[in-house]
DNA sequence: CGGGATCCCCCCAGATACTG
DNA sequence: CAGTATCTGGGGGGATCCCG
């Protein structure tokens, strides 16, 4: 289920949790961050940066984007082989800032839980 | 797997995905919700507001909160039966402003999508 | 009271093959 | 090039029972 399904019968859990499902996805986040360095990407040019990821799993994870606003798909059918792209939508910029705050506070997460291994 | 266990070998992904492996669980964020309300909590107590929620399900996603010096579980065994508590750790309290952002960005994302729908 | 152990089912995601 | 279709297994999570 993607975050857009969501109905108001969940009504007891926060709407935190709609931002928590957006993000939910094996390759969402990375995905994301893509975009916010490169603003528009092909699906292959995608593709490439995720190592591990199938064709299947890229197509899931940005059709639920998709469907959740966070990103446009944009398709060129006047050549052959078509060329499609991918861009963040307004709503999907305004995730930015919060996601770079959880990429920061990750940051000092891991370097936290290094010191307290080690200590 | 818990975001404690994330290793280097990940490098490829952002620190990003450490703090939503954090979140990652079904009940988690709500969890987190809990805590921030009010800072100690019984298991029980913290189970009778999670509709839905088993007890094998509290457990487990107690434990991996835990794991990741989330939270911090307090035991009482000076009595029968055992009384257990639960708060949030300084590294948890470090996250609330990042969990406050992100249940406001959910509101607003909840309420543009009821716009769009109605358009 | 606060869990753990076990069984079991269903869905997510990998592998592979096919297509406009 | 940018996907879909189908099959399959492994793990997440529910139900149930047990325990200190």
């Amino acid at each position: 289920m993607v975050a857009a399904e969501m109905s108001t019968r969940h009504g007891e859990r926060c709407p935190l949790d709609s931002t928590l499902k957006i993000l939910d996805g094996k390759w969402k986040s990375i995905i994301l961050c893509r975009l916010m360095q490169q603003k528009e990407m092909r699906y292959s040019e995608i593709l490439q940066t995720l190592s591990g990821c199938t064709r299947r799993m890229l197509s899931l994870q940005l059709s639920q984007l998709e469907t959740d606003h966070i990103i446009k798909k944009e398709i060129d059918t006047s050549f052959v082989p078509i060329k499609t792209s991918y861009h963040l939508t307004e709503l999907g910029q305004s995730l930015v800032p919060i996601i770079k705050e959880m990429d920061i506070w990750g940051q000092m997460y891991l370097d936290t839980l290094c010191k307290i291994k080690n200590s």
